[in-house]
DNA sequence: AAAAAGATGGCCT
DNA sequence: GGCCATCTTTTTT
């Protein structure tokens, strides 16, 4: 597959957040050398309770009604940075996990851990490692400095409950590439999402 | 003005 | 599995 143009990149994120998120399973996400294969998002839909847009556009959550595919960056619990991928208005895919593919050193560093499993198993972990935070907050994410890569699908894909939320449990709406050792969490056995 | 919640992660047992 | 650091945003008084 040619790589996206931008145009392309922002129609494939202007869709509900449900649908890109299983297609956002291995693509590349990429900061200034160092990146590496998203396994695992969560999406974040316009009038879900588990939304930061559930309750309309405040300063901080701004970004998630700005341009799709552009960023949406936000402080958890006062300390990590969390990153998302902005969908239609009002709706995002948050990047839960990633496998490094390049700048492992780097990354490494600024984690302070060496097992690769470590490097980018979690939202806040990879923000650390690839140096994400506020400043990257409403960026587009056609490669001036954060560049998004979709891939090829055809991944055998797992879905089942977000994480670390209280409302709207039941909508299985996190997605994860199916064995990988990088995931943030084991998905508990449940459905099974075949290539698409 | 005050309080509570929160899309987490690291360290403890 | 439990505890809690840490602080911004949001909600409630």
């Amino acid at each position: 597959m040619p790589e996206m143009t931008p145009d392309a990149l922002r129609a494939f994120c202007d869709r509900p957040p449900q649908i890109v998120a299983p297609e956002l399973i291995g693509a590349t996400l990429m900061l200034a050398g160092a990146g590496g294969m998203i396994v695992e998002t969560e999406a974040y839909a316009s009038g879900d309770p588990a939304s930061h847009s559930f309750s309309g556009q405040t300063s901080r959550n701004a970004a998630m009604f700005g341009r799709p595919a552009s960023a949406y960056v936000y402080l958890s619990y006062g300390i990590h940075w969390c990153f998302n991928i902005v969908c239609q208005p009002g709706s995002a895919v948050l990047v839960r996990a990633l496998e490094s593919l390049t700048g492992f050193d780097e990354m490494a560093a600024r984690r302070g851990v060496s097992d690769p499993r470590k490097l980018c198993s979690g939202p806040g972990k990879l923000c650390q490692a690839l140096g994400i935070d506020i400043s990257h907050n409403g960026l587009d994410l056609d490669g001036g400095v954060l560049r998004l890569m979709p891939g090829e699908g055809g991944f055998q894909l797992l879905c089942g409950r977000r994480i670390g939320i209280t409302r709207a449990v039941e909508r299985e709406w996190r997605f994860g590439l199916a064995g990988s050792p990088f995931l943030s969490r084991r998905f508990p056995a449940t459905a099974r999402q075949t290539p698409g």
